[in-house]
DNA sequence: AGCACGCCGACT
DNA sequence: GTCGGCGTGCTC
């Protein structure tokens, strides 16, 4: 009997099976997907290896097999179906086997401790004398961590680390602070069990049709892809909830997947009232051991539900029922890392292998789930009405070039400003709203609002810096470059430039403007701790500020009764992104402000400030109407080939040194459009590039794209292999490193 | 990835 | 003469 072994070292030219024999008393434990040790190479060193097949025949000169060593009894067996898995997700999004393996598998093999280090003061004079000078200097956290030093005789060191970016944790770390001592707690921390309590919950009728629809399919034994359509606060949760239960009362089990830092504490403690203790959470802030804890747990049946991001999908349950996929549309499904893989496509892969649901929810679906549906792949469900009370806001536009045109220069359109008056005198609070995100410098003219595009590519043109002022504007997608001009091309005003502002900029406007008002800002910048989030939310939420300026994280996060007021800063932000998402994305995040404002009943209203009034995206958010955002959308994918209408396969290169990262893009696009000629496929793909990315060098290394474009998603699959195969042992792409990203969610 | 084999410089 | 530099090639 023999095994095909993949080794666990991450190398194109290991990415193969090897073939090893089974002595005869490992033969009952040599299961496929079973870990094993091997001697492998000439000096027979042994390595980790999963055994990913079995067979009678040799396939090589039987002299040259070498036997297992033996077969890992600790260490966990893969389930074939995972295995089979991560055989698709390599052949969909490439990268090697032991990618694909590694992403499907759990992090660490130990439990390990919660390891909490307690630094001891030793020398008192020290500290006291450095407190001091912390104070003097005004170092705020140096002084916390001090004083609380000085008053116990120990503290936290982790408060240290945090609030002073200390990486490391030795001693030598803290000398200077008057520690000479470090002290390690470890400690095993366990899921707390939670009572679960009879539900009370029920459905209004749009929630039970749904909920009756999929149950009825599962109970006929009918698997499919659904479509939860429902806005904002119409009851999603309470649908998958209902679902789930049915399919855990079949004896099978679920899947839900949350977008990343998305898992609150509302959605924890209402799973928690409801499943007990058989629903397990993944976060980010849980250790590898924690998240390997509740993957044993998940696979020896002790619990039927996994709630958590992405990589929950690879969950090892025994007989997944469903998977359920929250807010669909949000980018954070697709991975980064190679392979990168979207969490939804292969979640519909995946509940194909095994026989499960798929449950797709948004108020904002893609635009990709959305046509499935509407050409019938996918069973679209509906939940139109709110719950509660809330009505829609009042909606305004305000055109930025009519303010220009009146003399009006600031940042803030008249209408808005005179809003944000009305609503401190009231005493109600505002929520200005700045789409940051995405945003790479495009240019556009103050006077008639026109942003430089490309005329070929529908995208907006990237200004590429030299010093703070603009010179070259390039396009992406296909390397267009003209001079930065020093008039509109459309008006020939002279107020033409790269469009910038920040949090920062709008916080310092605020408080000019409204010096008596009391402004909190969230962004990146204030929130970088983990609690940093929850201060700034909880208080706002305590009335300690009448204006709340902040990112993307505004818009996601809680409600807040007294907000009655929401301003869009500037709507074309993310407009104007140098990729084909950019209306989508606007839609949805103009769609989700908007909601926010005015949710207890009181009257709403929302101020959009753009330069692209009558732009499709803009109008259809303003009046919440997604079906006619769709057809604007779609109609623009089609005319372009972008997805969903066709594929996009970007083809990233990168070199350290820019001549060669020039000439392996030209060569590697050679090699793709004969690679597209031998498949006799050529017009059927249109290509793209080679052109410069738009940041075009990260860490030293220059970066180059080729996309192309085909109807046939296999087709691109196909290539990508060939040119793996290609290139594999070519000199000519020795320095270089090549990713491929299907249907990618960022430009390059 | 890691380790062996292999073909050219400075050294007991 | 050999000890050792790390270039290239293979691993069931």
């Amino acid at each position: 009997m023999f095994a095909d072994i993949i080794v666990d070292i991450s190398h194109e030219n290991l990415d193969k099976t090897f073939q090893y024999a089974i002595p005869a008393e490992m033969l009952e434990k040599a299961v496929v997907g079973a870990p094993v040790m091997i001697p492998f190479g000439k000096g027979n060193r042994l390595i980790k290896g999963y055994i990913t097949g079995l067979s009678e025949k040799a396939k090589i000169d039987e002299s040259r097999i070498k036997p297992i060593a033996s077969v890992e009894e600790k260490g966990l067996v893969m389930e074939s179906r995972t295995i089979e898995l991560a055989e698709k997700m390599r052949s969909l999004y490439g990268g090697t086997m032991n990618d694909a393996l590694r992403t499907v598998t759990p992090v660490k093999q130990t439990v390990k401790p919660v390891v909490s280090k307690t630094v001891v003061l030793k020398d008192r004079d020290l500290a006291a004398r450095l407190l001091v000078e912390a104070r003097q200097k005004n170092h705020r956290a140096k002084v916390r961590f001090l004083t609380e030093l000085l008053q116990s005789g120990s503290a936290d060191y982790e408060l240290l680390v945090g609030k002073l970016n200390i990486a490391r944790k030795t001693v030598s770390d803290f000398e200077e602070l008057g520690v000479t001592e470090v002290i390690e707690t470890r400690q095993f921390r366990g899921g707390a069990a939670v009572q679960k309590q009879e539900n009370g919950i029920v459905l209004n009728e749009e929630q039970q049709a749904a909920v009756d629809t999929v149950t009825g399919d599962l109970k006929n034994g009918i698997k499919g892809v659904y479509l939860l359509k429902g806005v904002t606060g119409s009851g999603k949760t309470e649908v998958y909830m209902s679902v789930i239960e049915e399919v855990v009362r079949q004896g099978r089990q679920a899947i839900m997947l949350i977008p990343e830092i998305a898992l609150t504490y509302q959605t924890v403690s209402r799973f928690s009232k409801r499943f007990g203790d058989r629903v397990s959470f993944m976060h980010s802030r849980l250790s590898d051991g924690e998240k390997y804890d509740q993957y044993l747990r998940a696979k020896e049946g002790g619990t039927d539900i996994m709630i958590g991001p992405r990589s929950a999908l690879f969950t090892p349950f025994k007989d997944p029922g469903l998977i359920i996929i929250d807010e669909e549309h949000e980018s954070s499904y697709k991975s980064e890392n190679v392979p990168k893989y979207h969490a939804r496509e292969l979640a519909i892969e995946y509940a194909k292998m095994v026989g499960a649901s798929v449950i797709l929810g948004s108020a904002t679906p893609s635009t990709e789930s959305y046509y499935r549906a509407k050409r019938g792949e996918y069973r679209l469900l509906e939940l139109k009405n709110r719950a509660g009370n809330a009505s829609l806001p009042k909606v305004h536009i305000t055109d930025m070039r009519e303010e220009l045109k009146a003399g009006n220069m600031s940042m803030f359109s008249r209408k808005l400003k005179s809003l944000i008056e009305d609503r401190l005198m009231k005493k109600q609070q505002i929520m200005l709203f700045i789409n940051r995100r995405g945003y790479a410098g495009f240019v556009s003219c103050r006077a008639c609002g026109t942003a430089m595009r490309c005329p070929h590519c529908e995208v907006s043109l990237t200004a590429h810096m030299v010093g703070n002022r603009p010179e070259r504007l390039v396009c992406h997608y296909c390397g267009y470059e003209i001079p930065m001009p020093k008039t509109c091309p459309e008006c020939g005003s002279k107020y033409i430039a790269a469009f910038g502002t920040g949090t920062q900029k709008v916080e310092e406007y605020v408080k000019k403007v409204f010096p008596t008002a009391r402004v909190l800002r969230m962004d990146a910048d204030t929130t970088k701790d983990k609690q940093g989030h929850e201060r700034v939310l909880s208080a706002f939420s305590n009335d300690e500020a009448d204006i709340l300026v902040g990112t993307q994280m505004i818009v996601k996060g809680h409600d807040f009764a007294r907000v009655t007021l929401m301003g869009i800063i500037a709507a074309d932000l993310s407009l104007n992104a140098t990729d084909y998402r950019a209306g989508e994305r606007t839609f949805e995040l103009l769609a989700q402000a908007a909601g926010r404002s005015g949710r207890a009943g009181t009257d709403g209203e929302v101020v959009i400030q753009t330069y692209n009034p009558e732009h499709y995206a803009i109008v259809t958010a303003a009046k919440q109407d997604y079906e006619e955002f769709y057809e604007n959308e779609i109609a623009f994918r089609k005319m372009l080939g972008y997805p969903p209408a066709s594929n996009l396969l970007a083809v990233l290169l990168t070199s350290g040194d820019e001549a060669e990262a020039d000439s392996c893009a030209e060569f590697l696009y050679t090699l793709m459009s004969a690679c597209f000629e031998a498949f006799d496929a050529a017009e059927q793909v249109s290509m793209i590039g080679p052109s410069k990315c738009g940041v075009e060098k990260i860490k030293d290394r220059y970066r180059r794209v080729i996309y192309s474009k085909s109807a046939d998603y296999g087709l691109l699959v196909r290539c990508k292999d060939s040119i793996e195969e290609r290139i594999k042992d070519d000199k000519a792409f020795e320095k270089c490193s090549i990713q491929f990203d299907f249907n990618p969610m960022n430009g390059y």
